[in-house]
DNA sequence: GCCGTTTTCGGCCCGACTGTTTTCAGTCG
């Protein structure tokens, strides 16, 4: 069993306690070893075999036995049994806004609900206001939310709850009085995915700004509103004609209080602890307000005084996880983070000649604006047909046409590529002979995605190995909120690559975020180079390598640990080309 | 269940908001 799995059981057993009505301190233990295990660098087995689970922070006696069992045997009965306890349906109602552990035990143990259905039922029928505890406004919101359920209470990818937050930004950033403003959270912190959106605000006042707030188009429910703080359910239909739905917060402070209410609402929430634990040992306590010792109040102007105040270099958004950015922050040892500046150019794109939707010249403009020295193209291989997979003819002809505009271009330089696909036994989907007239060789897993962990391993070890190949794109094959990576020794891919000099990609297509950021540390750690690529099918899809750059500063990295900050003539040079 | 420069017991971050209460518990982030 692995990390993803043995995190998701563990806070599976947290929820299941919660719902027993246990210790919350127990309850939080479950949680907290959970993410301490998703987020850990190494190799879970490893770590394991060498007895050293216990060092990990958050885990202790009883949770190291339980996890050893999970990853040894793959089954653990303390949780199989909280399983067969607890009805599934008790866990989907916690989905519900307002319904919580406590309220929906007293549901469960008072009416017999174990259902939404039932839940459902019980709210018609005016059974559930006539609770203790209870009232007719907590059972219509409970009908309300059962709407909404299958909408809201799910996270969204970064992209789709950025452009929400920036429509909620646009549509309340002209009322007056405003001083500050900006979007926090998780999507401040470059997650991956988000399940709300935290907007703060400084003002002199706060009524005009809440008014403004909860009455904007796409607001389907103001979930509650007061002096401070107001929150919603907010839709709104993406470009590409997805819809959104999302819960948003904001919260209005005056100006004096934004720097800390920034830090408090940026989280995260792990972070936001270590800080104020940090404060309570320097004789200060920390909240979103302040920071105050006995002489009073420590004045802040903006984040960096704060984390200065506490003896910190500032740390930026994306490593405040609790994953040791506050010791790196004390000792002076915080990376410089790469930034989207750095990058020179990309590698992974695809073209009208297999499923893209720009030809080369506009693909080369595209990047021109974007004020890279070089591009990379890399269409589809033949067995992909469903992608328009180029056949060797038309792969040749795709290389001389990259020849003849390589003559034309001033000011940017065409790489010839490939993204070839790794076939079900590790061989390429083109012969040598052909993979020689290449610059270089994206190596992709596409098709036959069920196969057991250590065939997909043999699999991808075989290609990373392979002379010709250049660099492996999308490592784990995820979709983010569809699909699960395939099974595959990550461990084992990244030391293959550490000692063949492969590049890693991370892929920057906001749908895959692949590899992910927790790998990102860990490749960093073998010494293997990353090379941060859009994936983009089309003009538009290039930007996209923002978000890889975002997945590379969660993972710690620099600008010398990113293949592509490297000058076209610097990359001619190493590949010989 | 975890943890320790208050170290093997007694803590465990903290404030806003809501709906139910007559002073507070539950939820949320």
């Amino acid at each position: 069993m692995d990390r993803e799995q043995v995190a998701a059981i563990l806070a599976e057993i947290g929820t299941f306690l919660e719902l027993r009505g246990e210790s919350p301190f127990r309850v939080n233990a479950y949680h907290n070893g959970a993410r301490a295990i998703s987020q850990l660098e190494e190799d879970l087995a490893t770590v394991v075999r060498e007895g050293r689970l216990s060092s990990i922070p958050g885990i202790g006696e009883t949770l190291r036995d339980k996890i050893t069992m999970l990853v040894t045997t793959g089954t653990l009965p303390f949780y199989d049994k909280l399983k067969a306890e607890i009805p599934p349906g008790l866990v989907e109602m916690l989905r519900i806004p307002g319904l919580g552990p406590k309220k929906v035990k007293a549901l469960h143990e008072s009416l017999g609900i174990d259902t939404l259905d039932k839940l459902r039922q019980a709210c018609e029928s005016g059974a559930v206001a006539q609770l203790k505890g209870f009232g007719s406004k907590t059972q219509s919101k409970i009908l309300e939310g059962l709407t909404f359920l299958d909408e809201i209470g799910n996270r969204v990818r970064l992209d789709q709850a950025e452009y929400v937050a920036q429509g909620l930004v646009e549509g309340i950033k002209d009322v007056p009085g405003i001083q500050r403003m900006a979007v926090c959270g998780s999507i401040r912190r470059r997650r991956e995915t988000a399940k709300d959106i935290d907007l703060l605000v400084s003002a002199t006042e706060a009524g005009p700004i809440m008014q403004r707030f909860v009455s904007l188009p796409g607001v389907l429910q103001v979930t509650g509103q007061g002096p401070t703080k107001s929150s919603v359910i907010v839709r709104r239909t993406m470009p590409s004609g997805s819809t959104v739905t999302l819960n948003a917060d904001l919260r209005v402070v005056e100006d004096r209080h934004f720097p800390f209410a920034l830090h408090y609402f940026t989280g995260s929430k792990e972070h936001g602890k270590a800080m104020r634990l940090r404060a309570i040992q320097r004789g200060l306590k920390l909240n979103e307000y302040e920071l105050a010792g006995e002489a009073g109040s420590i004045p802040c102007a903006d984040e960096a005084d704060l984390f200065q105040a506490l003896g910190l270099a500032y740390i930026p958004p994306e490593l405040r996880e609790d994953t040791g950015e506050l010791l790196a922050a004390e000792n002076g040892t915080l990376p410089t983070l790469i930034e989207t500046r750095d990058i020179c150019g990309v590698f992974h794109n695809h073209t009208t000649a297999s499923d893209g939707t720009a030809s080369l010249d506009e693909m080369a403009r595209a990047a021109q604006a974007l004020g890279w020295t070089y591009l990379g193209i890399a269409d589809h291989s033949q067995t992909l047909s469903v992608a328009n997979g180029l056949s060797p003819q038309r792969l040749l002809a795709q290389i001389e046409e990259i020849d003849r505009l390589n003559r034309k271009l001033d000011g940017l330089r065409l790489f010839k590529g490939s993204e070839v696909d790794i076939l079900a036994d590790g061989s390429l989907d083109y012969d040598d002979d052909l993979l020689a007239k290449l610059d270089y060789v994206v190596a992709s897993v596409h098709l036959h995605l069920n196969m057991s962990r250590e065939q997909m391993t043999q699999r991808i070890l075989r290609a990373i190995r392979h002379p010709k190949v250049t660099m492996l794109g999308h490592a784990t094959g995820r979709l983010l909120l569809r699909r699960d990576a395939y099974p595959v020794d990550l461990e084992a891919v990244l030391q293959a690559a550490a000692e063949t000099g492969t590049l890693i990609e991370i892929n920057a297509d906001p749908h895959r975020l692949d590899l992910d950021w927790t790998h990102c540390k860990r490749a960093r750690a073998l010494g293997v180079q990353l090379v941060i690529n859009p994936d983009a099918h089309s003009t538009a899809g290039l930007a996209n390598y923002r978000y890889g750059v975002d997945v590379a500063r969660r993972g710690w990295l620099e600008r010398q640990h990113v293949f592509n900050t490297l000058s076209a003539d610097e990359v001619a040079r190493l590949w010989k080309v």
